[in-house]
DNA sequence: TCTCGTCCATAAATGCTTTCATAGAATACA
DNA sequence: TGTATTCTATGAAAGCATTTATGGACGAGA
């Protein structure tokens, strides 16, 4: 069933029939009835590929990030999906995994597919070695490419982060503030965005005069989901005879994994160990006590990036960067005066 | 730059360009490479929509899940998007929510973009109400489609699922072994396998010929994410008088709510509060101690949804049901014999 | 010389959108 | 009221970029 068919069962031309299908205004009404009621009948939907091939587009978005079952990255994708999918664009997802090659071909694909847009999920996408964010670039030239958490000077770039850097420091400015000295910087990842944390921490150190020690940056390579595997690292770095007591973490599971330690050495949280967290996700309020978290308003900024990747699309000038401030939510694992989350 | 591009500049005819593209047999190979030279130079793709409509297909799956933030979903998602990848397949991701016109819509939707096939993540497709499933029916008179995790029997609809009947069973009959008498199942919602799940439950009682009472069968109307809204729905129930010796959850992150639960009411867990929940998600980690979960292996019925995908869309023959065995993992919320998860 | 196989070009088919042309209706003007 | 002008509604046909069925040219083997 075509729109040959169609038109021949409703005595129209194809023009016709199409100009039914999309709603343009230059039909004659009983006509339009007399169409329709033709397309209700044999319960017609117009081929989405021969559609696509006339209309060089089929209205979908790529969407890639490196792990889409990472807790942060599935609820970006969800925002990203829902706001994409009011908008009348559908969702191609890829997970590209960690490694680069893997990212490019995943990149590679989407455009070959013809999507109408990439949005790159997750700041891994983007190095401190310009030259690896080459790929990012060629493809930019082809589609826009709106990239969350990440930044990246390009024509036909767009970004839409948090303050990551700004966040970190004021946490941790507000830990030393608090008293505490020596405070363990903890991630898991060389991303943009993990390296914007560490130097916001490094940053608060800094303006407080304090020495940035490099054994209280740790950096930890097991698993995203291995709490355990953090635990067990922490207590390592204390047999060595590392003191810290704080613990300012650059996602939840590295700070879960820091309370799990606290519990197992019988320190006191937060009396002798602040912990806090970053994304504010569910782990935070699954452990206990709840961690602390510095919440970096993933839904409004998915909001945001969609509304500037159909602006976009729709031809409208827009701005290459819009960054948010992140917010640290108090729970129970620090004890700060409130003043450390207002800027 | 398009096929007539390519044929030009190497002089050929398209078709034999097409016959490049497509590695058919029947070309010279210095013709193959003089052709391929040129299509390296200009970096020559084909346009996926031209090709979509000649082939009717574009390779393209459907997933279709109501929430892919939802840890199990997202797990989900990943493996199945990942499997399907690696066959050459790029996945479409739509969230319906759980309303049901919106499920029915996201289908209809999936179904014009031309998908090959669409998957159903999640049990909240099925339900009870027979009726309630005409438009997976319909759907399947078209597409083919695949459940995970739900039971329907339909002609083109493949189910793939763990026997959650038989693990929850297998669960609660260890538990009332243990001496547990008053097991409060815990559930929050109607979706196919939260019902197989409650008559498993049932089902143990019945066979150990204890009264199953309907105050011990507590729905938790509450966000999926509120594990302290959990923690007060317990309380509430706690100040009732309700008395329970354990808990069997449908979900972990109810389970995590009963221990959170537990520890504000001083109750010792195992001792005098076993909490079993339902995935080992990494919420059970998280938790202090750790959950003891039915594990319903996800990564292998991801896989082996997908692999009954490409089959049938290869035209093979293949069963319409693969079902698989759940197995409790035990970590700090009981201390049941071992044999609990063993058939 | 006939047959067969290999390699390739021509052309039809896929199902839409859209430009262009035009018939007829509606309006303007004398 | 008749003619010129504009609008409205529609059809014909030209894209869009592939795949593939058909058949022809050519060379090799019998």
């Amino acid at each position: 069933m075509n729109i040959y068919d169609i038109s021949k069962q409703a005595g129209v031309s194809i023009a016709t029939v199409s100009r039914v299908l999309n709603g343009s205004p230059n039909v004659k009404p009983s006509t339009r009835r007399k169409v329709m009621e033709v397309i209700d009948r044999y319960g017609y939907t117009p081929n989405a590929f021969a559609r696509g091939l006339g209309l060089d587009t089929m209205n979908s978005i790529g969407i890639i990030c490196a792990d889409s079952s990472d807790l942060y990255l599935a609820k970006a994708v969800y925002y990203i999906e829902g706001n994409l999918r009011k908008n009348g664009y559908n969702c191609i997802l890829t997970c590209s995994g960690y490694e680069h090659g893997d990212k490019e071909s995943a990149l590679t694909l989407m455009i070959n597919q013809r999507v109408d847009a990439v949005i790159l999920a997750g700041s891994n996408y983007i190095e401190t070695d310009t030259d690896r964010n080459l790929y990012i670039r060629n493809a930019a030239a082809q589609i826009p490419v709106f990239l969350l958490n990440a930044d990246m000077d390009c024509p036909n770039v767009f970004c839409t982060m948090c303050d990551d850097f700004k966040a970190t420091q004021e946490a941790a400015a507000a830990l030393i503030d608090s008293g505490v000295t020596d405070i363990l910087y903890l991630y898991n990842s060389h991303s943009y965005s993990g390296l914007r944390k560490l130097e916001g921490y490094q940053s608060a150190c800094h303006m407080r005069n304090i020495a940035v020690s490099g054994e209280l940056m740790q950096f930890y390579e097991g698993s995203r989901e291995d709490i355990d595997g953090v635990c067990r690292f922490l207590c390592g770095l204390h047999e060595q005879g590392l003191s810290f007591h704080a613990v300012l973490a650059s996602e939840d599971m590295l700070a879960a994994g820091a309370v799990k330690y606290a519990k197992l050495q019988g320190i006191d949280i937060p009396g002798d160990l602040a912990v806090i967290g970053y994304n504010n996700s569910l782990l935070t309020t699954c452990s206990d006590p709840e961690i602390s978290s510095i919440d970096n308003h993933l839904e409004t900024l998915c909001a945001q990036l969609v509304r500037t990747c159909i602006s976009v699309l729709n031809g409208e000038d827009m701005p290459p960067k819009v960054i948010y401030s992140g917010e640290l939510i108090q729970k129970g694992t620090t004890r700060l005066p409130v003043s450390g989350s207002q800027k």
